[in-house]
DNA sequence: CGCCTTTGTCCTCTCAGTGGAGAAAGTTGG
DNA sequence: CCAACTTTCTCCACTGAGAGGACAAAGGCG
């Protein structure tokens, strides 16, 4: 099939989009509801969009007492493709225009070898998921990568983890590859927009949602945008000082957060406590497995064991006084935990919330609902979707 | 003179009166060049604004090289009223509408007497500076205090440092009394709202306005506009933890930044230097006034007192370690230092910069400027001048 | 079957805004 | 002092977005 190439072509037209992609198959009259047009005005937008084939027509609706009405929605063809790379995986999503999930794979892949070697990894992922006859080509994609983005440009800004990206034009090549457009943003921005799209902050305006996996980081939106900071290194929280004198990190400094909980830190803090004999649980799955995962202390926890568990305690507290810092300064409506690490479950929630209510203000915190992710893996993806389909679906 | 009740009919009319209260008089020409509308529209709008009394003819301006320009400006006899209200102490500034200072006054107070009180020290003062002919009424009066507001209401909310003010209505009381439109926020958010407008930030759209007074406040701004948070407290960093197990606050935690250094901080660990002999300067200052403020250990700093110095420098170490934690979360493009402290300068600054840069990775600080307010004491007063006339100025 | 409701289409009217012509008021150079 | 060029301002005809009413189409309900 012929991508589409058609863009609205003024601010009614994205609205009318964006109200079909949000809310499916609609009538011009309930259209006309949310977006204050006269029925004509409105009838007239329709009708450029039909020509331009974004949106088709689609059958008659049920009567609500009068006449049925004849239905549009977003063109079912339209196919966006959602990438999301993460420090140790990568993760595809074909969307149709109203952002559903149609297929999603996920692969192993260090984010460390580089731009070319996880280039070529997503475009043999990505024709998997054409070969499967999801889609016959993309109309746009959206792709986070574990590090800053110099957002205008698509162009990844000196990234702590992933050494070689610096500079590297993922928004171009992927673009030419794919032969479509392309956003490119921070994975934490990507997960934010998922949550705000179809997890649980829809209704809210200002949130932030905390990334615990390999790394740690924080998308920030205010007034419904995503916030991404003078150089795009805004959420950037994981070398924020949770211990004064603790564990040295990779930054250079001493008790950065990222140094004290964190995917990466969980596994080395639980695999330590294995080998000096603190936890029988922990060091029969080392024994078995050669290496410690968040996933094992996670099991471990459940299966009572204390050691496991303190850990978890121990890094929600960190998390937690950092998180209190964030809510005092910037006392969002609500705070998503999220990545990885989540699998951790209601025992690091609930480390979190107390930290962060016992540290944050009552005015602050008073009405603060703080909570685990709604979409698990795939809200990066959606995220992504959303992205470019935003993109897409604004003013030419 | 009767006041001025017009409002701009629409957006146009609303941003050439910020165009001519932010550039001064200008003539039709020059304004078209700012505001991207068609010579022929912008002289119907200027015309409609020259009916409705806020912009007056203001001569011909000289020529460039043709036919000289009639100059419009706003009309001179505008008067705003900017107020701040301060822990211990009241400002009052008139300001055209060009928001230039025509008087400033300061009065002692303290805010705990309670809202009835203070309104009636800040009507009398506004009464005197009515007396004095710089005005004889206000169009518009912007009002700052101390504590969280529940901005679209000009109602302060659960304000710690000022019992009695909770839901006291601001707004509506002094609308009434003062016979004009009023808007209401915190004192911080209009430092921050000067300093934008007449400041250091006037080219920054995403900053921070960090005030250390008696207390210790953060002003947040977005893309050009006040961040105020989901309950108005956005900002509130006095009780963000500087120090583990640090100091008792009030709010019952220990270590907050305010505990451990603002003005109040101050004056209490320099008080007990003195009495502990650790300062022989302070300790004199200390005989000769019965008390101790900041001002005191800012001169014993400038006469060399190496305990006063050292109280600066680990005050500044307090405060640099929270401000790095801000930065890497916020990724300003500025950070702004004001309030009564400041007087304490260099020294102050140096210790903050030093622990920011040291803290924060290098793709937030790499380009940010850390530095004092221009504006000092009237900082506060422009703000609140600017948040009225961005009211006034926007359509109706 | 008649009446009411809902939806969609058509047509006219209003008004914001554009762009060009030209007048008014300067400057500059010969 | 005059001619040529600039800049500023005004006037006017034209365009296009959008509103709103009239009316037709299509259904429900008693």
């Amino acid at each position: 099939m012929r991508r589409m190439t058609a863009r609205p072509a003024n601010a009614h037209q994205a609205r009318l989009l964006q109200l079909l992609r949000d809310g499916g198959p609609n009538s011009r009259a309930q259209l006309g509801d949310q977006v204050d047009l006269s029925r004509s005005k409105l009838a007239v937008e329709v009708d450029r969009l039909l020509e331009t084939g974004l949106v088709v027509a689609d059958g008659l609706a049920a009567s609500r007492g009068g006449r049925r009405s004849h239905n549009v929605r977003l063109n079912p063809e339209l196919r966006f493709l959602g990438v999301d790379i993460g420090a140790t995986s990568i993760d595809l999503a074909v969307t149709n225009a109203e952002l559903e999930i149609l297929g999603h794979i996920n692969q192993p892949m260090d984010v460390r070898e580089g731009p070319v070697a996880v280039f070529e990894q997503v475009l043999s992922m990505a024709a998997k998921l054409r070969a499967s006859g999801l889609a016959e080509g993309f109309d746009g994609a959206g792709i986070g990568v574990p590090g800053p983005v110099r957002f205008p440009e698509g162009v990844p800004v000196a990234p702590p983890i992933m050494p070689g990206w610096d500079g590297f034009p993922v928004r171009e090549a992927l673009s030419q590859e794919l032969g479509c457009p392309v956003m490119v943003d921070n994975d934490v921005n990507l997960m934010a927009l998922g949550e705000q799209h179809a997890g649980v902050a829809r209704t809210v305006a200002d949130f932030l949602v905390v990334k615990i996996g390999t790394g740690i980081g924080c998308g920030i939106v205010v007034g419904g945008d995503v916030y991404r900071g003078t150089t795009g290194s805004a959420g950037d929280i994981g070398h924020i000082q949770a211990v004064p004198d603790g564990r040295p990190c990779a930054c250079g400094n001493r008790g950065c957060l990222e140094a004290h909980f964190s995917g990466a830190a969980l596994a080395r803090d639980a695999t330590e406590a294995a080998q000096q004999g603190r936890s029988a649980e922990l060091a029969t799955r080392l024994e078995a497995g050669g290496a410690l995962s968040a996933a094992d202390v996670a099991a471990a926890a459940a299966a009572g064991d204390a050691t496991a568990l303190d850990l978890i305690r121990e890094g929600g507290r960190s998390t937690g006084q950092v998180i209190a810092g964030l809510v005092s300064f910037f006392n969002p409506g609500l705070v998503v935990i999220g990545g990885g690490v989540t699998g951790l479950g209601h025992n690091l929630l609930a480390a979190i919330r107390t930290q962060v209510y016992r540290q944050s203000l009552p005015l602050a915190t008073g009405n603060l609902p703080i909570v685990l992710g709604e979409l698990g893996p795939t809200a990066g993806v959606i995220g992504a979707a959303r992205l470019i389909s935003d993109h897409l679906f604004s003013p030419a």
